[in-house]
DNA sequence: CGTGATTAAGTTGTGTGCAATTAAATTGTG
DNA sequence: CACAATTTAATTGCACACAACTTAATCACG
């Protein structure tokens, strides 16, 4: 026990700087968003769903949780802020009564103008190329990937290592 | 109006892209964690904070925060539920009044031997190489740095672009 | 010494994020 | 057709994050 103790703390302080690494990135790019977004009247969660719609135009609730990765308790109360917003309507869908689209209004199809300059200063924030960001993202998907495999299979222990 | 359309809509998918991934990876990972982390009775942030008072011993609110980039409206009530599992104690410093030191108890030590084993499993969870995950680390530290300098700046409009 | 500025925690309010549950509609099957 | 299983939203409850504010203690400066 005492032989892998090192080698354990090494892991544990290792662990703090990659985990705390990345919360500390995805806060920080909250945080500017924020700053970007506050003209718009926007959370960076909406603009995402924004996003979304901007380029699908009207969606089930359904569809803009599997593009987005978030569940109908994340959307719901979210949509709901949109639409008091005025920026989207919802309606249940006369096809199919359970499930309810979710379609731009007038002016959130015109908020969209605003909002293109928000990739611009959030790619000249960032201090990176367009190529390093491209791989940056390529990278988090890759992770991303790896990362929900492992939860899916229970998180075993690993095999075959001590 | 015409001419730039296309390249800002492009711009606007490919921001899309970018913090859509950021914003996934983050979620997977936190997922992972609390998968992991369901069986020590921790969330990833009072995971966090774990593992700076197994680093440190003992610390006032206000280290752990600046360790963590975490303010107090954070860090109280995450504190609470950790003392009232027992794994911490508050108690104002006798030498500054306004100070609270957050003191690891036995329970609290003692939790950190099943802790660790979690970093091992995160590294293989994300499928990456030591090296890999030094590297990735480093990026999203420098990034960080950017964001949060460009979020200070009050994120005027890049200069010299168009 | 006294008073205004500063600092440290805590509190309040808003907005996610997610698990668990509920309700309603649809689908599949005998 | 009837009825169980599935699907879709919504709701509830808990735990962050963070802004804005409050309170109490300390500091700084005349």
């Amino acid at each position: 026990m005492t032989t892998s103790r090192a080698t354990a703390d090494d892991l544990l302080r290792l662990d703090q700087q990659i985990c705390f690494s990345l919360s500390a990135a995805s806060r920080a790019f909250n945080g500017l968003y924020r700053v970007l977004l506050k003209d718009l009247g926007l959370t960076y969660p909406q603009y995402l769903v924004m996003l979304v719609l901007w380029e699908h135009g009207e969606l089930p609730v359904k569809k803009v949780g599997e593009h987005l990765r978030l569940d109908s308790g994340t959307l719901s109360p979210l949509l709901k802020r949109l639409e008091a917003a005025g920026l989207v309507r919802r309606e249940r869908s006369a096809r199919d009564e359970r499930s309810v689209e979710v379609r731009l209004t007038e002016k959130g199809v015109a908020l969209r103008e605003r909002a293109l300059q928000v990739p611009r200063r959030i790619a000249a924030a960032t201090g990176l190329g367009l190529d390093d960001i491209l791989e940056l993202r390529t990278r988090l998907d890759s992770l991303t990937a790896a990362l929900d495999t492992a939860a899916l299979e229970g998180a075993q222990d690993p095999e075959g290592l001590p």
